[in-house]
Parts: structure tokens; sequence; C-alpha cells
DNA sequence: CGATCCTTGGC
DNA sequence: CCAAGGATC
């Protein structure tokens, strides 16, 4: 073999920063030619939209680890920054590479972009090839019995699910060495925060990458999934997977997880209902993109269109104090500061967080979609905009606008304890159970024992929930005369 | 087509 | 008890 005198092949690395199950990179290796393994920091190209803080922070961790991971293969990992048609057009012609392969995107920026460069190299005389590997299912490959795509998750679901998703596979032993080219160092993208550093929670929180990646999926096996069925819902306890992130960005495929999964359940490691329920959430994520993949503007247009004369308040003081975990309603500000200090909340408060905004403070869910975009290390362009449509009830499949989450209610039924309150909201740490999603109807000697001020130290509610829910349904009706 | 169903409640 | 209305077969 002669991988050094032939013309290269080009794996282009986006959303799949991982060795095992990356068809991209296996279709390369089939090629037996030298091989460049290449990640473009794109903050150019108009339509692609640039990656918040902290999903930069996870980026640049995953990129080390790739890096790391491509070295020990034999192989390196070229960095270049650019406009990626730019970038690819140029290193083609450099390295005189004769093939490029990549795994496919779904959000409508990178489709329009990948199409222009596959045309473009193409016309070049470059074979461009792309996979299927971020997903289970093609977004295009599922469609209703009348022919169109499928706007509600169960008959989604049912429909998906018994196909089964590709073969995994495997993760090269050796990678071939490439031609030397010049690219940028990691340090030079600044893509982890210096001055401030905010990311001192994030690294206490999360180890990046593919090793991380199985690390938390073998924990999540071993253990999360047992009751995760119910004990899922709970922020307070250590049963989601926590996978989201890894997923985001590729460091696991779903493929993956869902084969480890039903490894899992044969080994009779876990229960029917705990496995089907994790399953059923694997399938939220492929819904999520067959919604954004479908509507390629679900991050900026209302699915329900009736939303489009919706009254949304401009209320910066609300957003300020919902943002930095000040709205004097427990469950609430242990959420919003949870994203901040770990850059993720657990699900059902991401739902009591969301909720709030929108339905509480009647602000535009777009601004809360983009707050999460910035904090949220697992930030996607298909569930973080799918999942702020269906709290505000502008979705597919959405709750209903009248569905007003009760703050107190929530957090008195999924963190009974108030254990996962205390330990975000140390304020509050002191406060006895059964006052603690509400101190402000705590007797003035309970919170004096406690050594809470209301007003002064945490915050008096910043909108009594009654009020604001007759708010809400009030604009609500308003909004369906028009 | 009419029947049935629909992630995540609240009062 | 209340609260729509659309998706799907």
């Amino acid at each position: 073999m002669t991988h050094t005198t032939s013309a290269p092949t080009l794996v282009w690395f986006r959303d799949d920063l991982r060795l095992a199950d990356n068809p991209a990179l296996a279709a390369a290796l089939a090629q037996e030619r030298p091989l460049i393994l290449l990640y473009v920091l794109d903050e150019a190209t108009p339509g692609l939209r640039s990656l918040g803080g902290a999903a930069r922070w996870w980026l640049g961790r995953s990129l080390a680890a790739l890096a790391a991971d491509i070295e020990r293969a034999g192989g390196s990992l070229l960095l270049r920054r650019g406009p990626a048609d730019e970038v690819l057009r140029d290193l083609v012609r450099e390295a005189g590479v004769v093939s490029v392969h990549w795994n496919r995107r779904y959000d409508a920026g990178a489709i329009a972009l990948d199409r222009r460069i596959k045309a473009e190299l193409t016309r070049a005389g470059v074979e461009v090839t792309s996979h299927s590997a971020t997903l289970l299912h093609e977004p295009w490959t599922l469609r209703t019995k009348s022919g169109g795509p499928y706007r509600v998750f169960t008959p989604f679901y049912r429909a998906a699910a018994p196909l089964g998703p590709r073969r995994i596979v495997p993760r090269p032993e050796a990678l071939p060495p490439g031609p030397d080219l010049p690219g940028d160092t990691l340090a030079a993208w600044h893509l982890e925060p210096a001055q401030p550093d905010w990311a001192g929670g994030l690294r206490a929180s999360w180890q990046p990458g593919e090793a991380g990646a199985h690390e938390v999926l073998r924990g999540f096996l071993d253990h999360g999934i047992h009751g995760y069925a119910e004990r899922r819902d709970r922020p307070d306890s250590e049963h989601t997977s926590r996978l989201s992130p890894f997923l985001r960005f590729g460091n696991l495929s779903p493929v993956q997880a869902l084969a480890a999964l039903h490894h899992a359940a044969e080994a009779g490691e876990a229960l029917g209902r705990d496995v089907e329920k994790f399953r059923s959430e694997l399938y939220w994520r492929e819904f999520s993109y067959h919604l954004l993949f479908h509507n390629p503007d679900l991050a900026t247009t209302n699915v329900n269109h009736r939303f489009d004369s919706f009254a949304w308040r401009d209320d910066g003081a609300f957003e300020r104090a919902w943002r930095r975990g000040r709205t004097g309603y427990p469950i609430v500000d242990a959420g919003m500061r949870q994203l901040w200090q770990t850059g993720w909340m657990h699900n059902r408060v991401r739902m009591i967080a969301a909720s709030f905004l929108i339905k509480h403070g009647l602000v535009d869910w777009r601004r809360g979609e983009a707050w999460f975009w910035d904090t949220l290390v697992d930030a996607d362009p298909a569930n973080n905009p799918a999942s702020w449509q269906w709290v505000a009830g502008s979705g597919a499949d959405a709750a209903p606008y009248f569905r007003i989450f009760n703050p107190m209610l929530q957090g008195e039924k999924f963190d009974p304890d108030g254990a996962y309150v205390r330990r975000f909201v140390p304020e509050l740490a002191e406060l006895p159970a059964d006052v603690i999603h509400q101190p402000w109807r705590a007797k003035p000697e309970v919170l004096a024992r406690a050594g809470v001020e209301l007003g002064t130290g945490y915050p008096r509610p910043i909108v009594e929930h009654g009020a604001a829910r007759e708010r809400a349904l009030a604009a609500y009706h308003r909004s369906g005369e028009e």
C-alpha cells in the first residue's frame, strides 16, 4: 500500500466528534489513501448559527480529546478556521484531495452550505460522499400515510422504532498518516473562556469527548437506568442519562446509545419499562430533528402560526431576574443557577423554568431559547427550539397554552425534600422542606432561624402566581380572538 | 371519514 | 372537574 504517494481522502468532522461508529471516517478509511482529518471553525458563513459560550467550551474540550485519540491511532487532526466553503476549496487544491466524506447535518444553514460545497467540489472532479451518522433515521424517510411529515410524537415513534437503526461501524484500530499541512492550534481558537474564566463549574461537571461519553453511558446503564421511568423526573436524584451534550457533539451516536441500552436489557440488567422509557427519549431527540428538517426556521418562527400575533411583553427586569435565578420561586431559581454553574439543567426543571418565563412573564419563547442556546452545553439546533415551542404551545404536539405550571406544586412534587433547591440556592439551605418551595409563606421565626431575609437576601416572588396565571390566560384568549 | 388519541396539570 | 383542537389511521 502506498499511502504516502497517492492522492488523499478528506474526512470533514462536524457534529460527529468520535472515532467509533463514524460512517464517514470508516468509508474514507476503506479507500486506503492518505487521510486528512479536518475540523473547520466556521464563524463566517451567513446562515450558520454561532455556538453559544457553553457549547464553545464543550467543542474545545471535545476537539482536544479527538485530536489525542487520533494521534494515538497514528493520524493527526487538522484545524482550520474560516468560511467552510473556502477552507475546503483551498485544502482540496493544496493537497490534491480526490475524495471527501462527511456525516450529515440537519439545520437549514448547514444543509445549504454542505449542498453548495458538494456541488462545487463535484464540478471540480472531487468525489463527495455524505453519510447518515447523527440520527437513527434520516428525516426524509419518515412520512405519514397521507404523505406529510409527522407532527405528533407517538405516531412518529410507532412508525420509526420498528425500522431499527443502521448498523454500528467499528472503531478503526489505526489511522494512516496524512500529508503534512499547516493548521491552527486549538489554543489559538480561544474556545475556552479566560477572562473571566466562568467554566470552573463546567470542568467540575463534565468530561467532554468520546471516552467521557462512554464512561457516562456505562454509569447510566449500570445505575441510573434502574427506576429511570419514575425517577428521571426527579431533579434531586441521579436518574437521568446526562448524555445530551455527548449526543449534541457526536462524542456518542444515538445508534451506540440504543445498542448499549438493548444490550443491557438483554443481559437482564435493566427493566423493560425503564428501557422503553429511555428509548422513547432517544426518539424525542429524533423527533426534534425531524421537526427541524421539515421546519427549517424552527428557532425563529412559530410552528403554529396562530401565535404570530401573540402580544409578548418586553420586560427586561423580569428576564434578568429569570436569567440570574432571582425570580423568588425556588425551583425556577435553582434550575437557572444549575444551568449557569454546570451548563446543564434537569429536564423537568427546564420545563418549569421555561413555562415560568413564557407564561408568568409573557416573554417571547425566542428570548428564552437564546439564553439556553448560550448557556447549555447540550444546546442543539433541534431540541432547544423544539422544546421551547413545545412549552410555549406554539410547537408541534405542544402543551396546551392553558397548561400553566405551578412552580410551588411542581417543586413540592418533584423535589419533595428540597434537596435540589438547597444545592443550588444556598440562601435557602436551612429552610425546612414544608416551606422551601414557597418561603414567603414561612413564619417569620422560621425564616429567622434559617437565616433567610426575604427581599434583601433571597427575593420575594417577582409576580404572584395566581395573578400571573390569569394574565397569561387572558393574553392567550385575546390572541385567539384576532 | 368518524373515532380515537394525544409526554411531562391545576384548581 | 376544567381546558382545544389537530393528527392519524
